[in-house]
RNA sequence: GUCUCAGUAGCUCAGCUGGAUAGAGCAGCGCCCUUCUAAGGCGUCGGUCGGGGGUUCGAAUCCCUCCUGGGACGCCA
């Protein structure tokens, strides 16, 4: 981005000092089309600084910038439009790319700090449903994106393995549980039981008595449950281990809400000491100004949620010495970061500040939120096995002949479903629909991946060879892929500063685009002089997008 | 009721720290494979930016208000 410090600073100089640098940087903005030019500085506010027309500012101005990247300046209609160096760019984009590879957008704003993420976090006995892809998705690509920043990354798996729900499940399991079929099928079978509890208990309240007298006894240690809770665990996490292995998904650290058991009267203690501990119809809360009380116990004695995510947050604190730690979770639990936020802020930690939750928008269907407990859910696993066939299936009509296809099956099926969860900002609701997401066509997974692949085949065919150096030599019609290979270290960091892995769909979803553009219209594999500073920005945005692809947790085939 | 998120083309969305003619994809219609993978490219059709006020030289973008939908609101997570 040098050029555009040097334009910044060309501008100040025109203005004689009457804007700072860093609003000339803010209004310089990026013109709505090709033809006006790479960048362009309104004049509008200098209007009345000056006293004269927007119109004359502009020419003046114009008149005055001018460095070794401009190739022209002009003044349209109160515009300052500039025109770069095509050839002068290009040469520093593509040696940069080339020269660092995937380490190309690198930023280093978070060196040497660490953020811990918390994500996915699916809840033991239930499935792993579409509603829990997008935590784990958006988690996965945030971790990624922070770790492109510069951040040490700790990835934690805050897995729902305690709370009432396994009293529910106990007591489902005495009543109706199949120790075979639970073996054999784990997951499918305790919600089977679960949903059947919810079923009965509507008609008999006395049941969700007995399963909050169970999950007390579970607290207690009882001998029983809490080998139950242990088998249900343990196979459970059997099954959630394929799909993050099938999503290439992995965690640092795997300690659920049970790790904290032990840590949990410590942070009672220490809310009775501060005198933030009051008592409420029998039960223990922390009050909040200007929002509900946040529930530390209840009248039975027993923990909540809010008092397991505050042991996790003291314990993550003194364990990791982060300084900034994401909640990837639902939108709809906004109310219960706040209160957690809050009562760590009336602990008076300073590093409460640094806590942030990152939430997003609901997996509908048919308009509606999904409940587990009345057995609404779409498996995603049966999602992804969908998409996987469905990409074998174009595997076989498109590209017959290729090699591997069952991998690259997998791994553009996936991607599709990934992609398609990312491609849109986070808190937007999703009606869950199996035909979008099983498109191929567009603005999705595959289409980036195909570009890419097309691009490995053109390297390959061309005999690509990266000790050569060519940087000059390109057409008119390179330059706007050029502008997009430029743009992404700024991508990368915006990405992170607004926690949205949307801003590295789009982007690889704009490049991908330039580039098809740029090869339908010009051949690559010619023999002439241009031949390789054309295999030379079919590598660059090969990379790029691989990289792009990687930050989202998609990969990219050299084939497909 | 309170808080919160959202409302842009038939559908899904981008643009939202104010700026030039509101952009994509899908669906529809019509082209382009004897040349580098047609999972592609090109063209065409399609919009009172939920309604109404206000601030401004300028508003899809900021403020107010109303309407519609989702979600959350003490012993679930």
């Amino acid at each position: 981005m040098i050029d555009k410090q040097l334009i910044v600073n060309s501008i100040f100089e025109a203005v004689e000092g009457q804007l700072a640098k860093s609003d000339i940087e803010q209004t310089i903005e990026k013109p709505k089309y090709a033809h006006l030019g790479d960048y362009a500085f309104p004049c509008f506010t200098l209007a009345k600084i000056f006293r004269k027309s927007p119109n004359i500012i502009a020419k003046e101005i114009s008149g005055k910038v001018n460095n070794d990247f401009i190739e022209k300046v002009e003044a349209v209609g109160g515009y300052v439009n500039i025109f770069l160096k095509q050839s002068e760019i290009s040469k520093g984009v593509l040696s940069s790319i080339v020269s660092s590879q995937s380490v190309y957008g690198q930023q280093k704003n978070g060196e040497g700090q660490t953020i811990t993420i918390d994500f996915s976090s699916p809840n033991i006995a239930k499935p792993f449903s579409m509603g829990h892809l997008r935590s784990t998705v958006i988690g996965n690509a945030v971790a990624n994106i922070a770790e492109k920043n510069g951040y040490d990354v700790v990835r934690i798996n805050h897995l729902g393995d305690w709370g009432t729900q396994f009293g529910k499940l106990i007591v489902a399991y005495h009543l109706w549980g199949n120790k075979e079929l639970i073996e054999q099928s784990p997951v499918r079978e305790l919600l089977k039981i679960y949903v059947k509890f919810h079923e009965v208990a509507e008609q008999d309240d006395s049941l969700n008595d007995q399963a909050r007298a169970a999950f007390k006894k579970l607290e207690q240690g009882d001998e029983e449950a809490l080998q139950l809770w242990q088998w249900f665990r343990k196979a459970s996490l059997k099954e959630f281990e394929q799909v993050y292995a099938l999503l290439g998904i992995r965690f640092d650290s795997y300690a659920g809400e049970a790790f904290y058991n032990d840590k949990m009267d410590r942070v009672v203690e220490l809310l009775a000491e501060q005198g933030l501990l009051e008592e409420s119809d029998g039960a223990m809360v922390v009050n909040l100004e200007n929002m509900p009380p946040c529930l530390i116990k209840k009248t039975d004695g027993t923990t909540l949620y809010a008092t397991r995510d505050l042991a996790a947050a003291l314990y993550r604190n003194e364990t990791y010495n982060s300084t900034k730690s994401f909640y990837v979770v639902g939108n709809e639990q906004s109310l219960h970061f706040k209160q957690l936020f809050k009562v760590l802020e009336k602990m008076e930690y300073g590093w409460a500040k640094e806590l942030q939750h990152i939430p997003f928008g609901m997996m509908l269907k048919d308009g509606k939120k999904m409940s587990t407990r009345k057995g609404k859910v779409v498996l995603l696993e049966e999602v992804l096995n969908d998409a996987i066939q469905l990409a074998g299936k174009n595997i076989e009509e498109k590209n017959p002949n290729l090699k591997q296809k069952e991998e690259i099956a997998k791994v553009v099926g996936t991607g599709a479903v990934i992609f398609h969860d990312l491609k849109n900002h986070r808190m937007n609701d999703i009606e869950f629909s199996l035909e979008e997401m099983l498109n191929f066509e567009g603005e999705t997974g595959p289409y980036v991946q195909y570009t890419h692949a097309r691009i490995c085949s053109l390297l390959r065919k061309g005999q690509y060879n990266t000790e050569i150096s060519q940087f000059e030599g390109l057409s008119d019609e390179a330059w706007p892929v050029v502008i997009s290979l430029k743009g992404f270290p700024e991508v990368v960091a915006k990405a992170f500063e607004l926690a949205d892995p949307s801003q590295i769909a789009k982007y690889l979803i704009e490049l991908s685009r330039a580039f098809n553009k740029y090869y339908a219209h010009t051949r690559i594999l010619e023999d002439d002089v241009t031949r390789h500073v054309k295999l030379t920005l079919c590598a660059s945005v090969a990379i790029v997008l691989e990289e792009g692809l990687r930050l989202l947790g998609i990969q990219a085939p050299e084939e497909m």
